[in-house]
DNA sequence: GCTCGTAAGTTCTATAATGCAACTTACTGA
DNA sequence: TCAGTAAGTTGCATTATAGAACTTACGAGC
């Protein structure tokens, strides 16, 4: 049976996973963020198969997170590039990291980010957009908002306190 | 054959997707930190299936990111909760959800978010830990870090400008 | 002209993973 | 005794993935 879609849920979570939840989806967007365009390249940085690969790519670009320019004609060569859109799955592809670093990484990070604006090593910290101070899960509440649609808080066992 | 592993990569990235990358598994991690913690509930709220949430929840148990705690005996039966590891995947639960809210979210966001400190709601924003300015990719660089072993930057064609 | 090399896929086959329903086990409560 | 609840396990049909080989279309060297 077809694996099952996540499009019909009221979550955005959901709605993420759907366009780059599947294997290999977040190691492609990595290698296309470090620079990578090329189709062997990937094939050959990331020891994807080349059918699967293929699948991978036009499903990004189906969903505006890559787009495919030719770089020359006869025969027709291919470049893979974030568009804009896949520019903004850098605090996601950075939170991953982030973790990775902090609970997978025994040798330290394998990679260090550097903030050009004040050239230190950085990390990024998660602030609230209002008053500015650093997020834990503990500070935050879930309710419903206007694209709810009826579910994502319904039904919680009594015991739940939504945290985020 | 078996799905191929990342666990071999030397990248946190691939590091998070070997714990949590599976399909399913970021949508239990959700409802974890929503408050569910019954193996039925998972299963109806998500419309999983019940041997693939098995193999995730030991998943997950195995890497530290939830405990199964016995509530009852006489009949055996079980709490899944996040562990602190487990918590510290809000970071990345929320990014997801912020990008799904910013791109796939035409009637408004399905779960809003409330920081209890200020009372208001909230998004999270990246910034700097050394000069606290908002990041995005492009003021970025990546470079080498201890635990690189050799291959991330390797081999990018000349072209490439890692921005993370 | 012939062969090699490069780039970007496509096709083929064996093995895993998934979805779904039904079944199992061990109670509790009416 | 019978129904209900909770937490799985099992079996079957269908997809998905890995890996290698094949295809197409050119350019370069001999």
């Amino acid at each position: 049976m077809r694996r099952k879609s996540f499009q019909e849920m009221p979550c955005s979570v959901a709605q993420f996973l759907e366009v780059a939840g599947e294997w290999w989806t977040m190691l492609i967007v990595r290698d296309a963020f470090l620079g990578v365009t090329r189709f062997d390249d990937f094939h050959e940085r990331l020891g994807i198969s080349r059918n699967v690969l293929t699948q991978r790519l036009e499903h990004l670009i189906e969903h505006g997170v890559l787009v495919r320019e030719a770089y020359q004609d006869k025969p027709a060569r291919y470049d893979y590039r974030l568009t804009d859109k896949g520019r903004t799955l850098w605090p996601v592809l950075n939170a991953m990291r982030q973790w990775g670093d902090q609970w997978a990484a025994p040798d330290g990070p394998p990679l260090i980010v550097t903030h050009a604006n004040c050239g230190q090593p950085s990390t990024a910290v998660h602030v609230c957009s209002h008053c500015g101070e650093p997020l834990t899960s503990h500070d935050l509440r879930a309710s419903a908002g206007p694209g709810a649609r009826g579910s994502l808080l319904d039904g919680l066992p009594r015991r739940a306190t939504p945290s985020a």
